[in-house]
DNA sequence: AGCACGCCGACT
DNA sequence: GTCGGCGTGCTC
């Protein structure tokens, strides 16, 4: 009988659309699985590991398929529930499973061949009739082995570097080949032992033996058995930890080693370490969590998602913990997301004291090495990692741990919900992390709280539909009163000489009082539009960049000025490039200057700085909430980030130094935005027993939204917003999707933008609004046209989309258009 | 995405 | 004249 051939639809970690077919060996050790990853072939030399879709026996007539190479994975790494979800995400954002792929996995469960060049051994090392490109090569080869072809092209300084290798194959100087990497190695540690052959009675001996001869072997012994009686007579103590203990033992220990005292063993262990705390019960709830708890359960009767509105403080996060303890209980698992990374190092804290190490981390800070460690924590008896750590049953995580391989998932928590951080914007796919999760739950029959203080016009307008369920809190944990705030118009100011820099006299006196009776001070800065950069007096000249239409910022660190777009960057001019005036000096402020300047007024204060300049680095975000948290830090001076749902409890008043920078920012969600943010920090000042004080410095104190803000009105906001919503077609009434045509020629892409928007307002109709040219026209050398989409509720979002597709496509295919780029963003933020 | 093929400008 | 830049098409 005929052997019938099967075959795998593979997806790769590439943005091309759909999946490659392959032919899966008819050999034992290819047991392909559905979600499993495999190597395979593709294009002329490259090789990836892709993810099986799809198995079948129908043999494409096209083409001739060619074969699977390998099975990385005897079990799948994607289970059933993440296939549906990967195929939604793509559906629904417009974007491929390729795309899907490369945001969901970690980097190091995909891997890609590097082309590798090495000496061919058969070359006699006659570097005679080599020309200068060659010798230059072949010389770095005889000393370093092998080569990548970007070594080499940095060796050469030449981007085409192929041309060149193809002749040194023919001349028999190098060979090239494809290697793949496991880019995951599990982290080692070497530990020590004492010989089982030595008895406790023989240690006496030992001893004796050592006094005299041996003093540092001696000391090395005692301070492993020290450490080892301290470790609750642990029978492997870390080499590391050993060492530590005794400086400069090294020859000691080895001379251990070699009589066979000491025993030398690898262990694979956690980079995810375990805190080792121990667990306390969920903490007893007020009347109103109670209440609040009770409701939620209510709705989740007849509801999937519940929206929880409550005022800032009131205590939502012991409402969750209840609901995580509830959910754990019935053997499910939660997802736990979160706008920022900066909250998680709170909110760990806060989740381990009750659930311990079944908690666990996932975010863009996380190197490649931990985030596979954290995967296989959560897929659960997986063999992609031999130690054998808990099961973590709790992820707290930022938008891309949507991603992680639940399996049992009960229930889906987002917190802060309304902030824009969870929509990624670049690269594809641009999903938003909310909706997504939402999705998710539904796929997994899970149930959903999302909980902010501020709701998005989009989610109130759900739960007031019922569609969500809603549950409100309106009083502040503890009975902290709401805090105090106090408007300060800045024209005024200005105008009466008041201003000291850019700071209200009311401000600065109330920052002194507060900081005299040991309290401490937020300061918030939108850098937005405010970044400082240098301008000719003489003829207003501002340097650009030269990449993109923006000015440069100027950052005092290196004395430089720094594009924020693509990172170009060059030293401060001291004279103007366009007059040569040498009158240029800064303008602007940001939180840099802002700290600056305060210093001048509190030289006694101690002043920090949180923004995207001083959180760089992986722990400074911990860091400095730590310092504030223990009051090494008086004032703490930040943009968005510092309002974010942080809870410190000795922050008595809370500065908005410039409430028209957001206020004016020309996007339908600025007044939203504007409230929710100045919502937020207000959250952020009060006490027990201590009304806190919150100061808006504005131009516009007349403004509705600071109004709202003075009066706490987040039901004002809505309604005025929403009003306007539907007066000029936006969502929650109109569903967007924004198009950005891109091209490195400017007509090219101001032709290309017009030939798409009129193609499809041939089939939409005025739905199609623009191409227009944005704020920043140019990025990274590419013109930027904008248009944008606006579908009626009721319009069949899957027809538009085909439309967009189709359309796209033939904007690509048109002779003129061929190298226009094109991105697509549904439900832009 | 990467990589090869093919067409035009600045150098030997 | 050629080398090497960049646009274009294709990958199971």
């Amino acid at each position: 009988m005929d052997q019938v051939e099967s075959y795998a639809n593979v997806v790769l970690p590439l943005a091309i659309k759909g999946t490659y077919t392959y032919k899966i060996p008819d050999a034992p050790e290819f047991p392909v699985r559905i979600g499993a990853r495999v190597i395979v072939p593709f294009g002329k030399k490259k090789i990836y590991s892709g993810i099986v879709w799809k198995m079948h026996t129908e043999s494409p007539d096209r083409y001739k398929p060619r074969e699977i190479m390998a099975v990385l994975d005897p079990h799948p790494i994607i289970n059933s529930h993440q296939i549906i979800f990967w195929e939604w995400i793509s559906e629904y954002y417009m974007c491929s499973l390729g795309e899907v792929m490369i945001a969901a996995l970690p980097s190091a469960l995909k891997l890609q061949s590097e082309t590798k060049v090495e000496l061919n051994p058969d070359f006699d090392g006659d570097l005679e009739d080599l020309d200068d490109k060659e010798y230059l090569i072949t010389e770095a080869l005889q000393t370093g082995h092998v080569l990548s072809l970007d070594d080499i092209s940095k060796i050469i300084d030449q981007k085409t570097v192929m041309p060149l290798i193809r002749t040194m194959i023919e001349k028999k100087i190098v060979l090239v080949e494809e290697e793949v990497k496991n880019k995951y190695k599990p982290l080692r540690e070497t530990r020590v032992s004492l010989s089982p052959d030595i008895l406790e009675n023989d240690l006496e001996a030992l001893f004796k033996s050592m006094e005299l001869k041996a003093p540092r072997q001696l000391e090395m012994l005692m301070a492993f058995l020290s450490l080892s009686y301290r470790d609750d007579h642990a029978t492997e103590i870390p080499k590391k930890m050993l060492m530590n203990s005794v400086k400069g033992g090294e020859s000691a220990f080895r001379s251990l080693v070699q009589k066979k005292i000491f025993v030398l063993g690898e262990h694979e262990i956690d980079r995810i370490k375990n805190s080792g705390l121990e667990t306390k019960e969920v903490a007893i709830l007020s009347k109103v969590q109670k209440d609040a708890l009770a409701q939620i359960r209510n709705h989740f009767v007849d509801r999937d998602t519940v929206l929880l509105h409550g005022v800032t403080s009131s205590g939502k996060t012991e409402i969750y913990t209840h609901l995580i303890n509830e959910c754990l209980d019935s053997g499910k698992s939660v997802l736990y997301l979160l706008p920022e990374i900066a909250l998680t190092a709170q909110i760990i804290n806060r989740l381990r004291r009750h659930f311990g190490d079944e908690v666990g981390v996932y975010h863009s800070r996380f190197n490649d090495q931990e985030r596979v460690e954290v995967w296989n924590r959560v897929i659960g008896g997986s063999e992609l990692t031999t130690t054998r750590s808990g099961e973590f049953n709790v992820i707290l995580g930022a938008r891309s741990a949507v991603f992680l391989p639940f399996h049992n998932l009960g229930l889906i928590i987002i917190d802060e919900e309304h902030e824009q951080s969870f929509k990624q914007y670049d690269p594809a796919p641009r999903y938003h992390a909310r909706d997504s999760a939402i999705m998710l739950a539904h796929i997994h029959g899970a149930k959903t709280v999302i909980g902010s203080a501020t709701p998005s016009i989009e989610s109130y307008t759900n739960a007031l539909n019922e569609k969500f369920g809603l549950v409100e809190m309106n009083e502040r944990f503890g009975g902290i009163a709401l805090p105090q705030i106090v408007v300060v118009d800045i024209a005024d100011e200005t105008k009466r000489k008041k201003m000291k820099s850019h700071f209200s006299s009311f401000l600065l006196e109330k920052m002194e009082e507060v900081l005299t009776v040991g309290e401490q001070v937020i300061l918030f800065q939108n850098r937005r539009g405010f970044a400082p950069v240098m301008e000719c007096l003489r003829c207003a000249w501002v340097p650009q960049c030269i990449n993109c239409d923006v000015s440069l910022t100027y950052h005092k660190s290196g004395q430089q000025m720094r594009c924020h777009y693509c990172g170009f960057s060059e030293v401060v001019p001291s004279t103007c490039t366009a007059c040569g005036s040498h009158d240029v000096r800064l303008r602007g402020f940001g939180t840099e200057k802002i700290e600056e300047d305060l210093q001048i007024y509190f030289p006694e204060t101690k002043i920090a700085r949180m923004d995207l300049d001083t959180t760089r680095s992986k722990h400074a975000y911990s860091q400095i909430i730590n310092d504030f948290e223990e009051k090494r830090i008086d004032v703490l001076v930040g943009t968005q980030m510092v309002t974010k749902g942080l809870d410190f409890d000795n922050v008595s008043l809370v500065g908005v130094l410039n409430a028209d920078t957001m206020l004016t920012f020309p996007d339908f969600r600025a007044y939203e935005r504007s409230f929710q943010l100045m919502a937020q920090v207000s959250g952020r000042s009060g006490r027990k027993g201590k009304q806190g004080m919150v100061v808006v410095q504005t131009r516009n104190p007349q403004h509705y939204i600071i109004g709202c803000v003075v009066d706490t009105d987040y039901e004002k906001v809505y309604r005025v917003e929403l009003g306007e919503r539907e007066r000029f077609k936006y969502p929650p009434f109109y569903r967007l999707i924004h198009i950005t045509v891109k091209s490195k020629n400017k007509s090219m892409a101001d032709r290309g933008a017009v030939y798409l928007a009129n193609e499809l307002s041939n089939l939409l109709g005025n739905r199609v609004l623009g191409p227009e040219e944005p704020y920043i026209s140019r990025i990274r050398n590419y013109y930027i046209r904008n248009i944008l989409v606006k579908i009626e509720k009721e319009a069949s979002l899957v027809q538009v989309k085909h439309i967009l597709t189709e359309k796209i496509i033939s904007l690509h295919t048109h002779a003129d258009f061929k190298s226009v780029i094109t991105n697509i963003d549904v439900d832009p933020q």
